[in-house]
RNA sequence: GGGCCGCUAGCUCAAUUGGCAGAGCAGGGGCCUUUUAAGCCCUUGGUUACAGGUUCGAGUCCUGUGCGGCUCACCA
């Protein structure tokens, strides 16, 4: 059984006396002839314009959340806000009426979705208010929203009593939205930045397409998979971590610009920036190369910046991204030698492992060449990697769906992209010949098997798809995320996600 | 999973060496016709995350648990 405040019991006593009067608390509709911001742009328009002789108002009905509100014995102010924005309400006895005024006084809250008619007018100190000649309950709040006071002062929002609570916002998501605007604002930039990249790429002739996220084999990415069940089949299946090996299924299929937006899992530890869940942007395309994918990507990142931040130029996190093409390239190679003073084409197995062990970093039991030379780039490299930057040319054994270079087996066609010391993006000239892959599969799965006693799966389907013949291509991969992150200078995931993975509260 | 830090009223936060658990806002009762954190008077509200322990006495010290934050590990 529900317990109630004892605010709450207020509240529900109020509720009563709306449904003694005859007023529904909570109507079936509402009426609505303008937004707030229609309604104050209205507004200006007819009081800039000098032919209208004071005639600058008409009737009309208003709906929000009543925010904020102030009794002054025989009037009251009061804001109530819509997704639109804000404005005062004015409510005077003597427009309508002492007991009216008293109803208003006593039964509507903070909280409350409530209509609101009359006609526009300025205060005293100039505010654009609404003259209510009428006005109705649409909602009745029951439990008193956390944030307690806030005001528009001069077009910046002051907040007293905020919520801030980190926990209790992400729990109570809904809340944290209601009173902090500058969340639902995050929100807005993150729709607006998927509706960008999908417009960049339909403009490109990339089909947007659905593959599976319940797959009988795991594949495309290196991390531990969610599992799960389908009863009637009695079939185990995972939950994907990546889209890659079925996107370039559709290449075989004759596709040749194929993107998808869309949720993958990783059974993974969490972190700022890792959540179990997360949203992630794949397209491959036929007859282009990594090189290609660089171009497309700084070109596609810059877009969307110019979309919804209105700029190339980003801050974050105290920096000033500039996302204006071209962007900086350099090799792994070359990146470890600027940074840490460190060649690995001209350093042993052993001296990689002695330069690990000199900057405290752990060794799993098993590490390839190419897990040190990752490792070492983590630790030296990536922090210091501010301004967007591709890095590109990666050890092959630690890329087992990329091409090699055509006069360096060892080293593969691939780049990652680092901005604000986040890796953001990872792409490759895409490994499309059968026997090569099968190959790889292999040897990947004997390091796996070694390392958790496990065989890697092998995809079966997906070199039978590829054996009938894949066109060459690049492919990208790009944490949704991560760029709301550097867009809406956010350090946390878990600010960009709205209903973030949290335990469970008890 | 490891380490560090935190959890006090609906919200934001105080509480001296261990000594009566407080404020602002929100809520309730009143006054007030141009306020905007309105103001003024009065006022309700607490299992100090939870369970133990030390002590005459615990929000404060100790142990454990839960949840969170940061961080390390893991995550190509």
């Amino acid at each position: 059984m529900r317990s109630f405040t004892e605010i709450e019991q207020n509240r529900l006593a109020k509720l009563e006396r709306l449904r003694e009067r005859g007023e529904h608390p909570f109507p079936h509709r509402a009426e609505r002839s303008h937004s707030i911001s229609m309604a104050t742009q209205y507004f200006s328009e007819l009081s800039s314009d000098k032919d209208n002789n004071g005639e600058n108002s008409i009737e009309m009905t208003l709906c929000g959340r009543l925010r904020s509100v102030r009794t002054m014995g025989k009037l009251a102010f009061a804001h109530i806000e819509d997704v639109s924005g804000r404005i005062q309400l004015l409510i005077r006895s003597d427009a309508i009426g002492k007991d009216r005024l008293k109803q208003f006084e006593a039964d509507f809250d903070l909280g409350d979705f409530v209509q609101a008619t009359g006609k526009l007018m300025e205060t005293r100190t100039g505010e654009v208010t609404l003259d209510v000649s009428n006005f109705r309950m649409l909602a009745k709040s029951i439990s008193p929203l956390p944030a307690a006071k806030e005001v528009d002062e001069e077009g910046d929002r002051k907040v007293y009593s905020a919520f801030d609570n980190v926990e209790a916002r992400y729990r109570e998501r809904y809340a944290d939205l209601a009173v902090n605007p500058h969340v639902r604002e995050i929100f807005r930039i993150r729709s607006g930045t998927i509706s960008a990249l999908r417009y960049f790429l339909d403009k490109r002739d990339f089909l947007e397409v659905e593959t599976p996220v319940l797959q009988p084999i795991y594949g495309g990415a290196a991390a531990r998979p969610f599992s799960t069940h389908h009863n009637q089949l009695h079939q185990d299946l995972f939950l994907r971590i990546s889209f890659e090996l079925y996107l370039k299924r559709l290449l075989v299929g004759g596709f040749e610009r194929v993107y998808e937006i869309g949720r993958d899992f990783r059974n993974e530890g969490v972190s700022l920036t890792h959540n179990p869940e997360f949203t992630q942007l794949e397209f491959y395309w036929a007859y282009s190369d990594y090189e290609d994918v660089m171009m497309l990507t700084e070109q596609m990142v810059a877009f969307v910046a110019g979309e919804v931040c209105d700029d190339t130029l980003v801050s974050y996190q105290g920096h000033k991204l500039d996302f204006q093409p071209p962007w900086r390239r350099i090799s792994l190679r070359e990146a470890l030698i600027e940074y840490s003073e460190i060649d690995y084409v001209n350093s042993s197995d052993d001296q990689l492992v002695s330069h690990c062990k000199s900057r405290e970093i752990q060794i799993p039991s098993k590490a390839t060449r190419g897990k040190l030379i990752e490792m070492l780039f983590s630790k030296c490299v990536e922090p210091h990697l501010i301004q967007p930057t591709f890095v590109y040319d990666y050890p092959r054994d630690i890329s087992p769906l990329a091409k090699s270079k055509e006069n360096d087996p060892n080293t593969v066609e691939r780049f990652e992209v680092f901005v604000g010391g986040l890796e953001l993006c990872n792409a490759f000239t895409e490994l499309n010949d059968p026997i090569d892959q099968e190959q790889r599969f292999v040897d990947m799965g004997r390091d796996h098997n070694q390392e958790s006693g496990e065989a890697h799966p092998l995809d079966l389907d997906y070199l039978k798809a590829m054996s009938y013949g894949m066109p060459p291509n690049g492919g990208f991969g790009m944490g949704i995320d991560r760029l709301v992150m550097l867009l809406t200078d956010q350090a946390s995931i878990r600010e960009v996600i709205l209903f973030p993975h949290l335990r469970p509260k008890e």
